[in-house]
DNA sequence: ACCGGAACCAACCACTTGGTAGGTTTTTCC
DNA sequence: GGAAAAACCTACCAAGTGGTTGGTTCCGGT
């Protein structure tokens, strides 16, 4: 069938596959629903086996949601601070990284899924009790402080006086992030977020804005 | 039932107490821990009543959702914007009605319950599904269409060029409030949600700057 | 004071939830 | 090929879920 040609040739055993498969399922759901309205049968079935047979891979339904965001985040992370994840790799240019985190709003525009996942479970983690409460408080934490050093560096780099704080503009820039989300998400059709979030970065000044031509809602 | 006349001073009739009892533990309890968290028999009994008498007074639990939401947009949306509530109310200018958008965002802090909520539901409701979808997405075409009309107007007042389509920058507006309600939840602490729009604003040239050109917001 | 309807409750329904117990089948490795 | 281990299932559990039924209690208008 498929070749992992990369380091291991190796076949993944029963096991892996199963959860891998576990996994991909319970994305999907709680994806399209939230944690709370996914029960494990429903993750089960999708995958393809019992609930008890799932129960066999993870302890619990806690541990399977935990599994599936540290599984996504690192994938996400690593394209856009690979410092983050493999300590020691340098980070590419202040530039790069924006074109990257840019390119990572372009790309979720694709998998409506994963974003409603993250839109819908860090509400729901807003909760002091929800299961994924210290994990998503950690996340936007780190998440925060690299957009900072992020955006000191664009602000030096446009040579203009930063006219905000950069943690106030990272804030900005994730909130609006996430806020589009939610918005997409309603109506996927009317929302370009990626035009929206340049848009913003323009204004910044991170981004080259495009002189007499004024605010272009291409459509 | 009877017709609510607007000046009625006459008591509410015990039914009337008992349901604005019931929308209020709604609240609370969908405030903490969203929609699917929470049972019928959870919010009556915060009420005072069992789940059986709750459902007297609500024909099921989605109505008891929708009704909470509606009770409080009327209110949010009578202080900032009047003329939706009660058409032909003259609504006040264009500077007075983002000092009261700002207000808003400011009296939220307050109430983490109410932000909590919209947090939740709105991430929820997401899902074509959910039983509060489209409200959701009736609500943001209102207020976005409602902030469309405010950007214009602020954008024209500012004199300066608009640099963005005033639909796109309501849509960044409405982004940033929701996206950092999100991470004010996570760190009450942390966030002056307030102070961060402001900043937004001011970089919009919608409030008085740091120095150079404000816009004529007399306050 | 009365009576009709509104308000409310106990009991129940069919169903789902996360999780467990114990046995059976498959892989995996030697 | 054979045995240990991993994978998986059936059956079950106690605790909930939203909602219904049929009755009782209490309020409000006359």
């Amino acid at each position: 069938m498929s070749e992992p040609s990369v380091n291991a040739p190796r076949r993944p055993s029963k096991g892996e596959r199963t959860r891998a498969r576990i996994l991909d399922s319970a994305t999907e759901l709680f994806s399209r629903s939230g944690f709370n309205a996914v029960s494990l049968r429903d993750i089960a079935a999708h995958a393809g086996l019992t609930h008890a047979g799932l129960l066999h891979h993870f302890p619990g339904k806690e541990a399977v949601l935990i599994e599936v965001l540290s599984r996504r985040d690192r994938i996400d992370a690593q394209s856009v601070f690979p410092g983050i994840v493999r300590p020691g790799t340098p980070e590419p240019g202040p530039g790069e990284r924006l074109r990257r985190l840019v390119g990572l709003v372009a790309r979720n525009s694709g998998t409506p899924g994963i974003v409603g996942l993250y839109a819908k479970l860090s509400a729901e983690a807003t909760d002091p009790g929800h299961p994924a409460h210290h994990y998503f408080k950690e996340r936007y934490r780190v998440l925060r402080e690299e957009v900072t050093v992020l955006v000191e560096a664009l602000q030096a780099e446009a040579g203009a006086p930063a006219r905000s704080a950069p943690e106030t503009v990272a804030r900005q820039l994730l909130a609006l992030m996430d806020g589009l989300q939610t918005q997409w998400l309603l109506e996927p059709e009317a929302v370009v977020m990626e035009e929206v979030v340049r848009d913003f970065l323009r204004g910044l000044g991170f981004l080259p804005g495009d002189g007499a031509g004024g605010a272009g809602v291409s459509g």
